[in-house]
DNA sequence: GAAAACTGGTTGCACAGGCAACGAACATAC
DNA sequence: GTATGTTCGTTGCCTGTGCAACCAGTTTTC
Protein backbone atom coordinates (compact mmCIF):
# COMPACT_ATOMS: atom_id res chain seq x y z
CA UNK A 1 0.00 0.00 0.00
CA UNK A 2 1.67 3.28 -1.48
CA UNK A 3 -1.11 5.76 -1.36
CA UNK A 4 -1.85 7.45 1.95
CA UNK A 5 -4.65 10.63 1.69
CA UNK A 6 -2.82 13.69 2.42
CA UNK A 7 -2.99 13.95 6.08
CA UNK A 8 -1.35 16.66 8.09
CA UNK A 9 1.81 14.87 8.79
CA UNK A 10 3.17 16.90 11.47
CA UNK A 11 0.83 17.03 14.45
CA UNK A 12 3.68 19.19 16.48
CA UNK A 13 6.50 20.59 15.78
CA UNK A 14 7.50 22.02 11.78
CA UNK A 15 10.07 23.95 13.09
CA UNK A 16 11.62 24.00 9.64
CA UNK A 17 9.85 26.57 8.01
CA UNK A 18 9.65 28.97 10.64
CA UNK A 19 12.29 32.21 11.01
CA UNK A 20 12.67 33.86 7.47
CA UNK A 21 16.11 35.76 8.26
CA UNK A 22 19.30 34.52 6.49
CA UNK A 23 22.27 36.92 6.52
CA UNK A 24 25.29 34.81 6.58
CA UNK A 25 28.23 33.89 4.40
CA UNK A 26 27.88 32.48 1.01
CA UNK A 27 29.35 28.77 2.91
CA UNK A 28 26.38 28.90 5.54
CA UNK A 29 23.71 29.64 3.07
CA UNK A 30 24.90 26.54 1.00
CA UNK A 31 24.48 24.33 3.48
CA UNK A 32 21.37 25.83 4.43
CA UNK A 33 19.85 26.01 0.85
CA UNK A 34 21.50 22.16 0.67
CA UNK A 35 19.10 20.97 3.50
CA UNK A 36 15.80 22.41 2.52
CA UNK A 37 16.52 21.33 -1.30
CA UNK A 38 16.48 17.97 0.52
CA UNK A 39 13.68 18.45 2.09
CA UNK A 40 11.69 19.91 -0.69
CA UNK A 41 12.40 16.33 -2.70
CA UNK A 42 11.60 14.36 -0.04
CA UNK A 43 8.13 15.66 0.39
CA UNK A 44 7.50 16.23 -3.21
CA UNK A 45 8.64 12.83 -3.92
CA UNK A 46 6.99 10.98 -1.34
CA UNK A 47 3.86 13.52 -0.69
CA UNK A 48 2.82 14.10 -4.28
CA UNK A 49 4.32 11.61 -6.04
CA UNK A 50 3.29 8.48 -3.60
CA UNK A 51 6.97 6.92 -4.14
CA UNK A 52 9.65 6.21 -1.02
CA UNK A 53 12.73 7.78 -2.73
CA UNK A 54 15.42 9.94 -1.12
CA UNK A 55 17.52 12.48 -3.12
CA UNK A 56 20.04 10.13 -3.19
CA UNK A 57 18.28 7.12 -4.63
CA UNK A 58 17.51 9.40 -7.20
CA UNK A 59 20.33 10.56 -8.45
CA UNK A 60 22.03 7.00 -8.42
CA UNK A 61 18.32 5.84 -10.92
CA UNK A 62 19.22 8.60 -13.01
CA UNK A 63 22.97 7.40 -13.25
CA UNK A 64 22.08 3.87 -13.84
CA UNK A 65 19.77 4.97 -16.49
CA UNK A 66 22.28 6.52 -18.38
CA UNK A 67 24.08 3.79 -18.56
CA UNK A 68 22.92 0.49 -16.19
CA UNK A 69 25.62 -2.38 -14.92
CA UNK A 70 28.01 0.05 -13.57
CA UNK A 71 29.54 -1.13 -10.53
CA UNK A 72 29.16 0.42 -7.05
CA UNK A 73 32.41 2.08 -6.78
CA UNK A 74 31.82 3.72 -10.54
CA UNK A 75 28.39 5.29 -8.57
CA UNK A 76 30.31 6.43 -5.32
CA UNK A 77 32.39 8.38 -7.32
CA UNK A 78 30.11 9.79 -9.76
CA UNK A 79 28.15 11.25 -6.86
CA UNK A 80 30.87 12.07 -4.98
CA UNK A 81 30.28 10.06 -2.06
CA UNK A 82 32.25 7.21 -0.18
CA UNK A 83 32.06 3.41 -1.22
CA UNK A 84 30.72 2.51 2.88
CA UNK A 85 27.86 5.18 1.46
CA UNK A 86 27.16 4.18 -1.41
CA UNK A 87 26.62 0.52 -0.05
CA UNK A 88 23.76 1.84 2.05
CA UNK A 89 22.25 3.47 -0.47
CA UNK A 90 22.07 0.75 -2.91
CA UNK A 91 20.96 -1.68 0.38
CA UNK A 92 17.81 0.82 0.84
CA UNK A 93 17.29 0.71 -3.15
CA UNK A 94 18.15 -3.22 -2.97
CA UNK A 95 15.03 -3.09 0.01
CA UNK A 96 12.90 -1.20 -2.31
CA UNK A 97 13.08 -3.37 -4.93
CA UNK A 98 14.56 -0.18 -7.15
CA UNK A 99 17.92 -2.06 -8.02
CA UNK A 100 19.66 -5.59 -8.18
CA UNK A 101 23.20 -6.37 -7.02
CA UNK A 102 24.71 -9.01 -9.25
CA UNK A 103 28.70 -9.81 -8.68
CA UNK A 104 30.67 -9.67 -11.51
CA UNK A 105 31.93 -12.53 -13.15
CA UNK A 106 35.11 -11.47 -14.81
CA UNK A 107 36.17 -9.80 -10.88
CA UNK A 108 34.49 -10.96 -8.31
CA UNK A 109 35.48 -8.24 -5.77
CA UNK A 110 33.19 -5.82 -8.22
CA UNK A 111 29.26 -6.10 -7.46
CA UNK A 112 26.97 -4.34 -10.56
CA UNK A 113 23.89 -2.54 -9.58
CA UNK A 114 21.28 -3.03 -12.54
CA UNK A 115 17.65 -1.45 -12.56
CA UNK A 116 14.47 -3.12 -11.59
CA UNK A 117 11.27 -2.74 -13.65
CA UNK A 118 10.06 -1.16 -11.05
CA UNK A 119 12.77 1.28 -10.89
CA UNK A 120 11.79 2.32 -14.85
CA UNK A 121 8.52 2.74 -14.05
CA UNK A 122 9.53 4.92 -10.87
CA UNK A 123 11.95 7.36 -12.63
CA UNK A 124 9.34 7.56 -15.22
CA UNK A 125 6.88 9.14 -13.20
CA UNK A 126 8.60 10.86 -11.03
CA UNK A 127 11.29 12.73 -13.81
CA UNK A 128 8.17 15.30 -14.82
CA UNK A 129 7.32 16.39 -11.33
CA UNK A 130 11.24 16.71 -10.65
CA UNK A 131 11.58 19.29 -14.29
CA UNK A 132 8.43 20.69 -13.28
CA UNK A 133 9.60 21.77 -10.02
CA UNK A 134 13.03 22.59 -10.72
CA UNK A 135 11.78 25.68 -12.84
CA UNK A 136 10.52 26.70 -9.94
CA UNK A 137 13.76 26.84 -8.04
CA UNK A 138 15.33 28.81 -10.20
CA UNK A 139 12.45 31.48 -11.07
CA UNK A 140 13.41 35.04 -10.92
CA UNK A 141 17.23 34.09 -12.15
CA UNK A 142 17.61 35.25 -15.58
CA UNK A 143 19.27 32.59 -17.86
CA UNK A 144 22.58 34.54 -17.20
CA UNK A 145 22.80 34.64 -13.70
CA UNK A 146 22.23 30.92 -13.22
CA UNK A 147 24.63 30.50 -15.65
CA UNK A 148 26.93 32.81 -13.11
CA UNK A 149 25.64 30.86 -9.86
CA UNK A 150 26.95 27.14 -11.59
CA UNK A 151 30.13 28.92 -12.38
CA UNK A 152 30.67 30.51 -9.29
CA UNK A 153 29.41 27.40 -7.45
CA UNK A 154 32.05 24.87 -9.19
CA UNK A 155 34.80 27.74 -8.61
CA UNK A 156 33.85 27.44 -4.65
CA UNK A 157 34.01 23.76 -4.68
CA UNK A 158 37.50 23.52 -6.44
CA UNK A 159 38.56 26.02 -3.84
CA UNK A 160 37.52 23.83 -1.13
CA UNK A 161 38.58 20.39 -2.60
CA UNK A 162 42.00 22.51 -3.66
CA UNK A 163 41.99 23.10 0.44
CA UNK A 164 41.45 20.00 1.34
CA UNK A 165 44.16 18.34 -1.29
CA UNK A 166 46.61 20.64 0.34
CA UNK A 167 45.55 19.86 3.96
CA UNK A 168 46.46 16.05 2.66
CA UNK A 169 49.50 16.63 1.31
CA UNK A 170 51.27 18.47 4.53
CA UNK A 171 50.21 15.22 6.56
CA UNK A 172 51.48 13.81 9.53
CA UNK A 173 54.26 11.82 9.74
CA UNK A 174 53.71 7.89 10.15
CA UNK B 1 58.37 13.08 -6.53
CA UNK B 2 57.95 16.41 -5.10
CA UNK B 3 58.88 16.01 -1.61
CA UNK B 4 56.90 13.76 0.76
CA UNK B 5 54.57 11.27 -0.33
CA UNK B 6 51.10 11.97 0.77
CA UNK B 7 50.74 9.54 4.08
CA UNK B 8 47.65 8.96 3.84
CA UNK B 9 46.29 9.19 7.52
CA UNK B 10 43.52 6.58 6.02
CA UNK B 11 45.70 2.92 5.21
CA UNK B 12 42.56 2.76 2.97
CA UNK B 13 39.54 4.53 1.86
CA UNK B 14 39.60 7.93 1.06
CA UNK B 15 37.18 7.81 -1.82
CA UNK B 16 36.11 11.45 -1.19
CA UNK B 17 38.82 13.56 -3.01
CA UNK B 18 38.76 11.18 -6.32
CA UNK B 19 37.13 11.89 -9.63
CA UNK B 20 37.05 15.28 -10.73
CA UNK B 21 34.15 15.83 -12.81
CA UNK B 22 31.22 18.10 -12.00
CA UNK B 23 28.72 18.46 -14.51
CA UNK B 24 25.02 19.54 -13.38
CA UNK B 25 22.11 21.12 -12.08
CA UNK B 26 23.19 23.75 -9.70
CA UNK B 27 20.94 21.67 -7.07
CA UNK B 28 23.11 18.85 -7.15
CA UNK B 29 25.64 21.16 -6.95
CA UNK B 30 25.05 22.80 -3.93
CA UNK B 31 24.51 19.32 -2.60
CA UNK B 32 28.10 18.79 -3.16
CA UNK B 33 29.37 21.35 -2.23
CA UNK B 34 28.01 21.50 1.12
CA UNK B 35 29.09 18.52 1.74
CA UNK B 36 32.68 19.48 1.31
CA UNK B 37 32.40 22.14 3.11
CA UNK B 38 31.66 20.36 6.11
CA UNK B 39 34.43 18.01 5.69
CA UNK B 40 36.86 21.35 5.28
CA UNK B 41 36.29 22.57 8.62
CA UNK B 42 36.31 19.35 9.90
CA UNK B 43 39.48 18.30 9.13
CA UNK B 44 40.87 22.21 9.59
CA UNK B 45 39.58 22.57 12.77
CA UNK B 46 40.34 18.91 14.38
CA UNK B 47 43.28 18.71 11.86
CA UNK B 48 45.26 21.98 12.52
CA UNK B 49 43.22 23.44 15.10
CA UNK B 50 43.55 20.19 17.39
CA UNK B 51 40.00 20.95 18.37
CA UNK B 52 36.76 18.65 18.72
CA UNK B 53 34.39 20.82 16.63
CA UNK B 54 31.59 19.86 14.16
CA UNK B 55 30.73 23.07 12.18
CA UNK B 56 27.19 23.11 13.66
CA UNK B 57 28.60 23.16 16.72
CA UNK B 58 30.73 26.66 15.72
CA UNK B 59 27.59 28.32 14.09
CA UNK B 60 26.05 27.47 17.35
CA UNK B 61 29.34 29.34 19.28
CA UNK B 62 29.12 32.10 16.88
CA UNK B 63 25.39 32.78 17.69
CA UNK B 64 25.81 32.78 21.33
CA UNK B 65 29.19 34.85 21.11
CA UNK B 66 26.46 37.49 19.53
CA UNK B 67 23.49 37.35 22.43
CA UNK B 68 24.48 34.31 25.35
CA UNK B 69 22.12 32.93 26.98
CA UNK B 70 19.61 32.58 24.46
CA UNK B 71 16.45 29.52 24.19
CA UNK B 72 17.51 26.27 22.48
CA UNK B 73 14.32 26.96 20.54
CA UNK B 74 15.88 30.28 19.13
CA UNK B 75 19.17 28.93 18.25
CA UNK B 76 17.06 25.92 16.01
CA UNK B 77 15.44 28.67 14.40
CA UNK B 78 18.18 30.91 13.85
CA UNK B 79 20.01 27.96 12.23
CA UNK B 80 17.28 26.67 10.47
CA UNK B 81 17.05 23.49 12.47
CA UNK B 82 14.41 21.46 14.35
CA UNK B 83 14.46 21.29 18.08
CA UNK B 84 15.55 18.12 18.22
CA UNK B 85 18.61 18.56 16.47
CA UNK B 86 19.28 21.41 18.13
CA UNK B 87 18.86 19.53 21.45
CA UNK B 88 21.36 16.95 20.24
CA UNK B 89 23.78 19.12 19.14
CA UNK B 90 23.89 21.04 22.58
CA UNK B 91 23.86 17.86 23.96
CA UNK B 92 27.74 16.96 22.29
CA UNK B 93 28.80 20.73 22.77
CA UNK B 94 27.82 20.10 27.01
CA UNK B 95 29.71 16.67 27.25
CA UNK B 96 32.43 18.74 25.58
CA UNK B 97 31.99 21.33 27.88
CA UNK B 98 31.40 24.32 25.72
CA UNK B 99 27.84 24.92 26.43
CA UNK B 100 25.80 24.86 29.86
CA UNK B 101 22.48 24.78 29.85
CA UNK B 102 20.29 26.39 32.56
CA UNK B 103 16.38 26.31 32.57
CA UNK B 104 14.48 29.60 32.82
CA UNK B 105 13.53 31.07 35.61
CA UNK B 106 10.25 32.29 34.59
CA UNK B 107 9.34 29.95 32.11
CA UNK B 108 10.68 26.56 33.44
CA UNK B 109 9.61 24.66 30.05
CA UNK B 110 12.61 26.69 28.41
CA UNK B 111 15.84 26.72 28.59
CA UNK B 112 18.76 29.05 28.51
CA UNK B 113 21.95 28.08 26.89
CA UNK B 114 25.74 29.75 28.01
CA UNK B 115 29.21 29.33 26.55
CA UNK B 116 31.32 28.03 28.78
CA UNK B 117 34.98 30.08 29.34
CA UNK B 118 36.47 27.23 27.23
CA UNK B 119 33.90 27.62 24.68
CA UNK B 120 35.85 31.31 24.72
CA UNK B 121 39.23 30.28 23.95
CA UNK B 122 37.65 28.21 21.59
CA UNK B 123 36.27 30.72 19.64
CA UNK B 124 39.21 32.68 20.46
CA UNK B 125 41.68 30.20 18.36
CA UNK B 126 39.56 29.19 15.78
CA UNK B 127 37.87 31.98 14.14
CA UNK B 128 41.72 33.07 12.60
CA UNK B 129 41.41 29.81 10.84
CA UNK B 130 38.14 30.78 9.85
CA UNK B 131 38.70 34.21 7.94
CA UNK B 132 41.88 32.71 6.85
CA UNK B 133 40.29 29.74 5.08
CA UNK B 134 37.27 31.73 4.17
CA UNK B 135 39.30 33.83 1.60
CA UNK B 136 40.86 30.54 0.11
CA UNK B 137 37.13 29.75 -0.16
CA UNK B 138 35.96 32.53 -2.67
CA UNK B 139 39.63 32.72 -4.92
CA UNK B 140 38.94 33.54 -7.92
CA UNK B 141 35.54 35.44 -7.34
CA UNK B 142 35.32 39.02 -7.80
CA UNK B 143 33.46 40.51 -4.94
CA UNK B 144 30.96 41.14 -7.43
CA UNK B 145 30.79 37.97 -8.55
CA UNK B 146 30.58 36.80 -5.01
CA UNK B 147 27.72 39.24 -4.32
CA UNK B 148 25.75 37.94 -7.24
CA UNK B 149 26.31 34.24 -5.53
CA UNK B 150 24.74 35.47 -2.59
CA UNK B 151 21.81 37.02 -4.22
CA UNK B 152 21.11 33.80 -6.69
CA UNK B 153 21.50 31.06 -3.38
CA UNK B 154 18.89 33.61 -1.56
CA UNK B 155 17.10 33.36 -4.44
CA UNK B 156 17.38 29.60 -4.49
CA UNK B 157 16.89 29.57 -1.30
CA UNK B 158 13.54 31.55 -1.17
CA UNK B 159 12.02 29.58 -3.94
CA UNK B 160 12.41 26.50 -2.09
CA UNK B 161 10.88 27.44 0.63
CA UNK B 162 7.70 28.90 -1.32
CA UNK B 163 7.26 25.72 -2.49
CA UNK B 164 7.70 23.86 0.35
CA UNK B 165 4.87 26.25 1.95
CA UNK B 166 2.37 25.80 -0.87
CA UNK B 167 2.89 22.12 -0.57
CA UNK B 168 1.79 22.52 3.08
CA UNK B 169 -0.85 24.97 2.47
CA UNK B 170 -2.90 21.82 0.47
CA UNK B 171 -2.21 19.50 2.56
CA UNK B 172 -4.13 20.12 5.94
CA UNK B 173 -7.26 18.77 5.85
CA UNK B 174 -6.91 16.39 8.78
C1' DG C 1 54.70 -19.70 -6.65
C1' DA C 2 54.46 -17.08 -2.17
C1' DA C 3 54.52 -12.57 0.06
C1' DA C 4 53.17 -7.96 -0.26
C1' DA C 5 50.35 -4.36 -1.96
C1' DC C 6 46.19 -2.93 -3.63
C1' DT C 7 40.91 -2.85 -4.69
C1' DG C 8 35.95 -3.37 -3.91
C1' DG C 9 32.47 -4.00 -0.67
C1' DT C 10 30.93 -4.33 4.10
C1' DT C 11 30.43 -3.25 9.15
C1' DG C 12 31.03 -0.22 13.26
C1' DC C 13 31.26 4.34 15.16
C1' DA C 14 29.81 8.97 15.76
C1' DC C 15 27.52 12.79 14.05
C1' DA C 16 23.73 15.46 11.52
C1' DG C 17 19.05 15.74 9.65
C1' DG C 18 13.90 15.44 9.66
C1' DC C 19 9.60 13.62 11.42
C1' DA C 20 6.48 11.53 14.99
C1' DA C 21 5.33 11.29 19.52
C1' DC C 22 5.72 12.08 24.39
C1' DG C 23 5.72 14.52 29.03
C1' DA C 24 6.09 18.71 31.47
C1' DA C 25 4.94 23.42 31.87
C1' DC C 26 2.44 27.31 30.47
C1' DA C 27 -1.78 29.52 28.28
C1' DT C 28 -6.60 29.62 27.13
C1' DA C 29 -11.40 28.03 27.16
C1' DC C 30 -15.54 27.18 29.30
C1' DG D 1 -11.25 25.67 38.27
C1' DT D 2 -11.08 22.23 35.47
C1' DA D 3 -10.62 20.96 30.49
C1' DT D 4 -8.38 21.97 26.35
C1' DG D 5 -4.68 23.45 23.69
C1' DT D 6 -0.04 25.00 22.83
C1' DT D 7 4.98 25.38 23.55
C1' DC D 8 9.62 23.46 24.76
C1' DG D 9 12.70 19.99 25.17
C1' DT D 10 13.49 15.05 24.69
C1' DT D 11 13.60 10.22 22.79
C1' DG D 12 12.88 6.92 18.94
C1' DC D 13 13.14 5.79 14.09
C1' DC D 14 15.35 5.95 9.80
C1' DT D 15 18.49 7.94 6.56
C1' DG D 16 22.84 10.18 5.00
C1' DT D 17 27.82 11.23 5.89
C1' DG D 18 32.73 10.44 6.63
C1' DC D 19 36.31 7.73 8.65
C1' DA D 20 38.62 3.42 10.37
C1' DA D 21 38.95 -1.26 10.05
C1' DC D 22 38.12 -5.61 8.14
C1' DC D 23 37.66 -9.48 4.69
C1' DA D 24 37.93 -11.41 0.32
C1' DG D 25 39.44 -11.20 -4.06
C1' DT D 26 43.12 -9.40 -7.50
C1' DT D 27 47.50 -7.62 -8.92
C1' DT D 28 52.27 -6.85 -8.27
C1' DT D 29 56.77 -8.06 -6.57
C1' DC D 30 60.42 -10.88 -5.66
Amino acid sequence: MAKDKKRKKTVDGKGLLQTGRSDDAPAWLIQRTARLLRVLFLRLVQDEGGVDLTPEMWTVLTRLVARDGQYQSELAAATYRDRPNMSRILAGMEQRDLVSRRPDADDRRKTRIYLTPKAREVVASTAPLAMRTRDQLYEGLKKKELKALRRALRIVEANTLSVLRDLENEAPPG
